[in-house]
DNA sequence: TAGATTGTTAATCGATTAACAATC
DNA sequence: TAGATTGTTAATCGATTAACAATC
């Protein structure tokens, strides 16, 4: 019997899944299966079973086969004829991102965009779990966002290792701080143990080779619409 | 006489700009131009006067052709062996994205994700300036935002003819209201005669030709960084 | 001069799209 | 059966990288 790896090599069923070579997946694929899912989720609640697609494609404007394409990497399949189980789909999905497990976090910075990601119900249901809040301004501390008690960002390893004590493990941790802070915040996260840093502040941060790091880059996408407006003018 | 557009053409200085093909730049290389124009503004504050490609990319961790193709969109010369003039650098780039003039812009949907992109100085800095906050919550009304006054999100018509009144054109919408809502603000912003739309809501906009957009997908991001998670646990 | 750098052309790599067989 | 769809292989397209001449 053989398993199929997400990464689209066969490999015995007894080889641990750990030890298949970690294989670059198409990054443009990745990116664009929230949007299905989404979709997906959509659908669902409209009450549909099944999906095509062609439908998809035609929802999203863009290519059905690039769709389908980007839908394989999940592991699903379709029927011919008929398309996709929507259920099917979006538990492949869910599945194939980590967005059907928690995923516990602190969050450094607490002014207006912390706020909102702790607020905004989309990433909690993608199984971001906020498990600590932290800012190094003082008049923030012990004011609540969505329950949770702002911290000072000092106390952030005395509460990783409560937490640990609970065999609760901060496994992300996300950065809203100014860019100027950026980097401290980014070691202190290191410290507590985090394996992977989701980062908005604009600056590029020195990490250990285990620790992920994905920047969300507001500026590309107002660089983008302001460069494209000016050609037009 | 000749002149080099943006877009690498040669054309005779006496073509109308608005007639030079509106060609297709590599949205990847305008994507990383915010990136060098962060580094260059640090290091002119430093005191620095000239950097050459193969330091923009150490910092960032790139590759120094890449960052030369990169900036060579926005028509700078450097000079071999000595590199490039850091101001002349941070203009070009600054005047190729449209980041030396304002950009009046309506911003709807004044909760946590707005406050964070009114109060951002970063954006000012580009040249985003917004000119009405709207909202469709009455608890919203006339509380204030950096000295912005929420207001009712039906008066937007109505604002934006009186500001046309003083000749103000509002350019730009920036629609941080939720997916349920978005399409409906986005109708309202092509009525108020918006000519670019910077969405923050997870939601596939119909709009006129003429009206550019820029979808910000914060899932697509934790998605990669999930996903890499979880092929490496 | 030698060496660091720019600027450009050619080669490589990867992603998208086209074409088509298989299927229900 | 005919037609819509999946799944895959091949062709195309575009972006990155390698190679190298030009320059100061």
């Amino acid at each position: 019997m053989r398993a199929v790896a997400p990464n689209g090599l066969t490999t015995p069923s007894s080889f641990p899944n750990a030890m298949i070579p970690t294989k670059n997946l198409p990054t443009p694929s990745i990116r664009r299966l929230p949007g299905y899912l989404r979709l997906l989720k959509a659908a669902r609640a409209r009450g549909e079973r099944v999906t095509s697609c062609t439908r998809i494609a035609e929802e999203l404007g863009q290519q059905s086969v690039q769709v389908r394409k980007d839908l394989s990497v999940t592991g699903v399949s379709g029927r011919p004829k008929v398309g996709y189980s929507i259920d099917e789909l979006i538990d492949a999905i869910q599945d194939f991102l980590g967005w059907n497990r928690k995923t516990n976090a602190f969050l450094v910075g607490a002014g207006n965009l912390g706020a909102a990601i702790i607020n905004y119900q989309g990433f909690a249901e993608h199984g971001l779990n906020i498990v600590g809040v932290f800012d190094s301004n003082p008049a923030l501390f012990g004011s609540s966002i969505k329950g949770h008690k702002v911290m000072p960002v000092d106390d952030m390893l005395g509460c990783a290792k409560m937490l640990n004590g609970y065999d609760i493990m901060v496994e992300m941790g996300v950065i809203t701080a100014p860019a100027s802070a950026a980097q401290t915040v980014a070691n202190q996260l290191v410290e507590v143990g985090v394996r992977a840093i989701w980062n908005y502040a604009p600056a590029v941060l020195e990490l250990p080779d285990y620790v992920l790091c994905e920047n969300v880059k507001l500026s590309e996408s107002f660089a983008l619409l302001t460069s494209q407006m000016k050609n037009r003018a």
